[in-house]
RNA sequence: GCGCCUGUAGCUCAGUUGGAUAGAGCAGCGGACUUCUAAUCCGCAGGCCGCAGGUUCGAAUCCUGCCAGGCGCGCCA
């Protein structure tokens, strides 16, 4: 078996129906009573109607044009001819066109709610991947600033996207880029040192470029309180606030990070990149493979013969380098610390750069897909009904900071995380100021927290889960039971398919999804005192309590990936 | 002009590898608390899945062409 059952059992439940299916066309096959054809492609699913069964095919309809003969004429040989030695099986039947709907015994879905009440904060995890390292670069924002919305939503995408794949096995590096050296950061230097002089004489000129926020008076401040900058040449006064400025920046930024429940386990500075050669080196190897060439007085690289729009200057005619030179220096450099794979998300206005990034990685040899770049699309900001314009440069945003003020980092989570990082995001403050009890967040949370709460009155009841509850699981039979028993066994594989397509979005829909199923389920005991959790039956008490400690651990596990408390009270 | 992203209910958005009757939240209307927490549940209403073709047993999903919005296309950072 290649697959761990304890880790993913409800794969292994799909894939036991595959080998089933495919025996059983061998069988048909032997017997020829179809005619035998190369296997098309087919999928198994979970049905939309929950009358249509656990599982579904679409095989016999895939088999018809080589058979030729009806789908449902095929799903019927089929089903005749099954061998379910196993009795995964309770019913098969064909259905619509030529589908052919499976129901799972509920004895395997009882398996599975005892494989989660025996993992615990394990269940979800899976061990496929176990090894494959993985570079994820995020935020990565300029020193110049504090973090705005759209930072935060990269924060919150890469944060849990990272948690998500190390929970899956994935050996996860996650890195901050630091660009700290360059002309960006000069200006910052400039626009302190002028607000400095401001403070004197308010005649002083301001830079062209300069950033507007009011956060480079306070640096302006700040810094001037320790270093007396009058005392000083222009020049290194600048050079002063350049480096402080930065450095105070950056600690804001991790403060902020911080409290939004990200950490970062590498700062690469694009200024080490440079001290230590390592850009003079990318530039000889590239030379060397004759993939420079200089043209009006600027030096070039052929990214156009890897696949970009046209080549790329990486030196200016005035000597300075482009961030597209340190850019390469800094992705070989990932390459080189033996990572399989690495990660980029960029805000979406980036985008442009990917195929010349790719090119200049594929010109090293290293393939396109090593490099995986996620865009985010623009955060938009409405206030009063209208539409907010930010710009850094203005110096008129609203920050992260401000936003986890009035929100919380709970909710600010939550919302970043429900829409594909594909698609723009309006982020209503207004809305978001006055939900409390609106919130999506609050309802996975609650569920989480009526749990809880279950338990304190079982507790009280003098009622806990029996140390081996499996023999009462054949007590849960209400149709809402098995139902959250089929929910939470898709845990591990909405995991598994966060880390193939990069979309954690998924987990925020998956956590509503399987607190509904909850709440609905809680719901039954209010008009019917039998279907409570806590009833006057002991025995049935426990299988309920361990279903819904199931709950509680799917929950829990899920919110916790995504950075999101799992409070107890509510 | 070229490229990338988006277009699904009044609003904000999900929608798995092409599957059966396209979903959720909010907003609207009507119900359910002598409870295990009503931050919940149930019901009603709301849709030319931007438009037009094509592919096939079958399309919101894939292909082509339009339309609309956003973003890119620098020896800017």
């Amino acid at each position: 078996m290649i697959y761990q059952e304890r880790s993913v059992s409800f794969y292994c439940m799909k894939i036991r129906l595959d080998r089933l299916l495919r025996s059983t066309i061998d069988a048909c096959f032997a017997k020829g009573v179809l005619k035998k054809t190369p296997l098309p492609d087919y999928v198994i699913e979970i049905p939309n109607n929950p009358a249509h069964g656990h599982f579904a095919t679409n095989l016999p309809l895939a088999l018809a044009s080589s058979q030729h003969r009806a789908p449902r004429e095929i799903a019927t040989i089929i089903i005749d001819h099954l061998k379910d030695e196993g009795a995964l099986l309770e019913t098969t039947e064909v259905a619509g066109p030529g589908f052919i709907n499976f129901s799972i015994s509920p004895k395997e879905w009882y398996r599975i709610l005892s494989a989660i009440i025996s993992l615990k904060g394990d269940y979800g995890q899976n061990r496929v991947k176990s090894g494959q390292s993985i570079l994820v670069e995020f935020v990565s924002a300029n020193p110049t600033g504090p973090l705005h919305l759209g930072h935060g939503r990269g924060a919150a995408l890469g944060d849990t996207l990272c948690r998500v794949l190390s929970f899956c096995g994935y050996d996860v590096v996650r890195e901050f880029y630091i660009n700290d050296s360059g002309q960006q950061i000069r200006i910052l230097g400039e626009s302190i040192f002028s607000r400095f002089k401001q403070m004197n004489n308010p005649e002083y000129p301001f830079p062209e470029n300069g950033y507007h926020g009011d956060y480079v008076f306070g640096l302006a401040k700040t810094i001037s309180e320790k270093i007396d900058l009058e005392s000083l040449s222009e020049e290194e006064a600048i050079h002063i606030c350049t480096r402080m400025g930065k450095e105070l920046l950056l600690k804001d930024i991790k403060q902020d990070l911080n409290r939004f429940g990200v950490d970062f386990d590498v700062w690469y500075n694009e200024n080490d990149l440079l001290s230590s050669g390592l850009l003079e080196n990318t530039l000889e190897v590239l030379r060397g493979n004759g993939l420079l060439y200089e043209r009006d007085g600027a030096l070039w690289i052929r990214t156009a013969d890897f696949g970009d729009d046209k080549d790329r200057v990486i030196k200016k005619k005035d000597g300075q380098f482009t961030y597209f030179a340190s850019d390469i220096a800094y992705h070989l450099e990932k390459n080189n610390r033996g990572f399989g794979k690495a990660i980029d998300i960029w805000g979406a206005d980036h985008h442009g750069y990917i195929p010349r990034m790719k090119a200049a990685l594929l010109s090293h040899g290293i393939p396109k897909d090593w490099l995986s770049v996620m865009l985010i699309q623009l955060v938009k900001l409405w206030q009063g009904g209208q539409e907010i314009k930010m710009s850094k440069r203005a110096g008129n945003f609203v920050t992260l900071q401000e936003l986890l003020d009035e929100v919380g980092v709970d909710a600010t989570r939550f919302v970043f995380l429900t829409k594909s990082h594909d698609s723009q995001l309006d982020f209503d403050i207004d809305l978001a100021k006055k939900q409390d009890s609106d919130n999506p967040v609050y309802y996975v949370q609650y569920a989480h927290a009526r749990i809880c709460s279950i338990f304190r009155k079982a507790e009280d009841a003098g009622i806990s889960i029996p140390e081996k509850p499996d023999g009462l699981f054949n007590l849960l039979s209400l149709g809402e039971e098995m139902a959250l028993i089929r929910t939470m066994a898709q845990f591990p594989a909405i995991l598994e398919e966060i880390c193939k397509t990069l979309e954690p979005h998924r987990l925020t829909y998956y956590l509503t999804e399987v607190a509904s199923s909850f709440h609905k389920y809680f719901n039954l005991g209010i008009k019917t005192p039998e279907h409570r959790i806590i009833t006057s039956e002991k025995g049935l008490s426990q299988a309920r309590l361990t279903l819904a400690e199931g709950v509680r651990t799917v929950i829990a596990n899920g919110l916790r990936l995504l950075g999101i408390s799992a409070p107890q009270r509510m």
